[in-house]
DNA sequence: CGCACCCCCTGCCGGC
DNA sequence: TGCCGGCAGGGGGTGC
């Protein structure tokens, strides 16, 4: 489910809610997520204030102060809602109790979702994500030097996570559509105006999906359970068959490294 | 090294 | 109606 507006979402979403709490208990029903959860995870995060949070990537992070953070990523499923008296659900795996505030809850169905506890030098995870593209060193250049000698499908490449940050399956269509660039183009022989459309498109299509407060597809919702509207925008997701917006010829799907990948065969190039 | 493939897990949908 | 296969927004490991 999240991508990099989805998870950017949620942390907009909890910030005025849990920064300056306190984690007064934590309560874990179920440890085997992507890799099991540490020993001694809830003693690590009970008793800790919550000073901020921030995101790379994929990640959040949250700062739990004596230099130390809770890391979450939220798999294919994941969210982290508060929750003030709503009834426990399927699937609650961690739930954070916090002082005057609801409780945070953790809820994967599908155990994909990761949870650490750690000083960010010592949190591997964080050490190989790429370069965030709403960040404001962000350009074409940066792009340049990224698809340098990277043969591979522009597609695959925008979605490696140690390349560049947070950008998964939805998003890596509808940039290349709003770029005007084929999924399956190798990275190395885009042109250099394609670059630059491409490098823009990136940022107008996840800013403008921030702005929309995610895409809720299947049920996607920000941390106080409010769902996106960006999937009312989708240009080309999910859209195989349908008219493109631009053209109104049909929309085609490919699967590239077993990902659906979809893209307009006139206006993408 | 780069890349395709498979796996992890549950839920949902369409077809029979 | 009920069952089954295929697919789903994630990443990591393996083996070529």
């Amino acid at each position: 489910m999240p991508e990099l507006p989805e998870v950017e979402t949620i942390r907009q979403s909890l910030l005025p809610h849990v920064v300056g709490t306190v984690v007064a208990n934590v309560e874990v029903r179920e440890r085997r997520l992507r890799r099991p959860l540490a020993a001694d995870f809830e003693q690590a995060v009970r008793g800790r204030p919550i000073c901020g949070i921030e995101r790379r990537g994929k990640y959040l992070l949250f700062d739990i102060d004596r230099g130390e953070h809770l890391l979450v990523h939220l798999g294919m499923s994941g969210t982290l809602e508060l929750r003030d008296s709503t009834p426990d659900q399927p699937h609650d795996h961690v739930l954070f109790h916090l002082r005057d505030a609801p409780r945070l809850v953790f809820n994967d169905p599908r155990r994909f979702g990761l949870l650490r506890v750690g000083r960010i030098a010592e949190l591997d995870e964080l050490r190989s994500v790429g370069p965030d593209p709403l960040a404001e060193q962000w350009s074409a250049e940066r792009l340049r030097g990224l698809v340098r000698r990277r043969k591979l499908p522009i597609k695959n490449l925008l979605m490696d996570q140690r390349v560049i940050g947070g950008i998964g399956n939805i998003y890596a269509s509808e940039m290349l559509f709003r770029a005007g660039v084929r999924p399956r183009r190798s990275a190395a022989r885009l042109r250099g105006r394609e670059l630059t459309a491409l490098a823009s498109a990136m940022r107008a299509v996840l800013e403008e999906a921030v702005q929309a407060g995610g895409s809720s597809i299947s049920d996607f919702r920000d941390g106080t359970g409010r769902s996106g509207y960006f999937q009312l925008q989708h240009a080309v997701y999910e859209r195989e068959g349908e008219a493109c917006r631009r053209c109104a010829t049909p929309i085609r799907r490919v699967v590239l490294s077993g990902r659906s990948s979809f893209y307009c065969p006139r206006c993408q190039v």
